[in-house]
DNA sequence: TTACACATGTAACACGTTACATGATTTT
DNA sequence: AAAATCATGTAACGTGTTACATGTGTAA
């Protein structure tokens, strides 16, 4: 439902066509929303035969823009107030880091300063769209509360690599004592084998202290799941 | 392909059912990754299929445990070296920022707040769950990368909702002037049609700047889309 | 031994991606 | 007017969600 909602607030801002709306999701939108043409442009042909956005002349280089409509303002102000914000995420880096225990942690740190160095670099680009904004602007200024989220979760992300390359440099030589073992070549993946050692550090009991309940904080967002 | 590798992250720290692993995505795992259960076991069958994980005796109340096996870690080794994180997410919240110049400055401190005391209470439950953990087992050192992770992003988000309410305090009265206009309280979507009235402040040039190309730093990041 | 929450499962549908195709605008 | 890139589009497939069904352990 949310890919609507996306494009409603892009062409809120300003009219945009499809080709205007993927440049968005690949650039200062990575980290909020992103969605391929492919998804794209059915969605905004949808989003146009229920009258919330139309097309609006033509634009450079045979781009067809859409401009919102009374109605898709509509809309859009009732997600904004009728409904909660949905907190589930995905995020891979983070999952990895749960798993680099069974790596050595000379290949732990490879990962980090990998996405050190991805994360720098994406903070370096945030920066001027900031200092770019019209803040006369109603939508600029909107936009700039979105950019001002996405550059602090970066600096946070950032923080966080540095931190964890020095907590895994103080790691012992090897999680699991064994070098990769055995077994022949699963269908997808397939290293080469290698003879089968002692058990692995897993079995035994611990484990992630599970969390407490979500503290859900409205009626309406139990019932959003 | 990753919830594959999210299921196989968790046992390979400790056995666990289908079920431990769903608590964990609703608890710790909230913000890291998230699937249901009817997507959970079928994925969980498949990966015994595959050999990646298999049976462990049965758990307490009915729970039926798996744990990783030699095929399951090397995979895991060969997906944390061999290939890059996807960074691309999609976060709701700052979606509906950059669409709330739309409502009026009441309304968005009324979103930012609930966002702050839904972030404050879930950053509450992590910071036990950082001390709980056993630092003397592997896996719980890479679980603390992930905790802390998740820990910095709160802060940051927390922070930036604060600075956010200060900033929407200081907004002109209303975005759009004319008020949300008549039309009954939509089921799903479908506004009735409604006078339209003068243009929104759309319209115009500008937008968002484009932000420059993605910064990958791999190569074998890019194969990955 | 009934009741109830726990734990697993299945089927239909919605959402998102990959691979491929087509017309339109610059550039050579 | 041929080549190259831009912009839109379609079809098949894979991933995630919703609605519903079934067995199982613990407690009334």
């Amino acid at each position: 439902m949310s890919l609507r909602m996306a494009l409603l607030t892009l062409i809120s801002g300003a009219p945009r066509s499809g080709y205007d709306i993927g440049q968005e999701f690949d650039g200062v939108l990575k980290f909020v929303w992103h969605a391929k043409p492919t998804q794209v442009y059915p969605e905004l042909k949808r989003l146009a035969a229920d009258g919330l956005i139309r097309e609006r002349g033509s634009g450079a280089r045979g781009r067809r823009p859409y401009e919102i409509t009374e109605d898709g303002l509509r809309m859009l102000r009732q997600w904004l107030t009728a409904t909660s914000a949905d907190h589930s995420q995905r995020n891979e880096t983070v999952l990895r880091s749960f798993a680099l225990w069974v790596v050595e942690p000379e290949q732990a740190q490879a990962f980090l300063r990998e996405e050190l160095e991805y994360h720098r670099a994406r903070l370096r680009g945030m920066r001027p769209l900031r200092d770019g904004l019209d803040l006369a602007r109603p939508a600029d200024r909107a936009a700039l509360l979105g950019i001002e989220a996405g550059i602090r979760r970066l600096e946070a992300v950032i923080s966080w690599a540095e931190w964890a390359l020095e907590t895994v440099a103080t790691w012992p030589p090897a999680a699991s004592p064994q070098p990769i073992a055995p077994s022949q070549p699963t269908p997808s993946p397939q290293p080469t084998a290698s003879p089968r050692t002692a058990d692995s550090p897993l079995s035994s009991g611990s484990s992630l202290p599970v969390a407490e309940a979500d503290p859900s904080h409205t009626a309406v967002a139990r019932e959003g799941r």
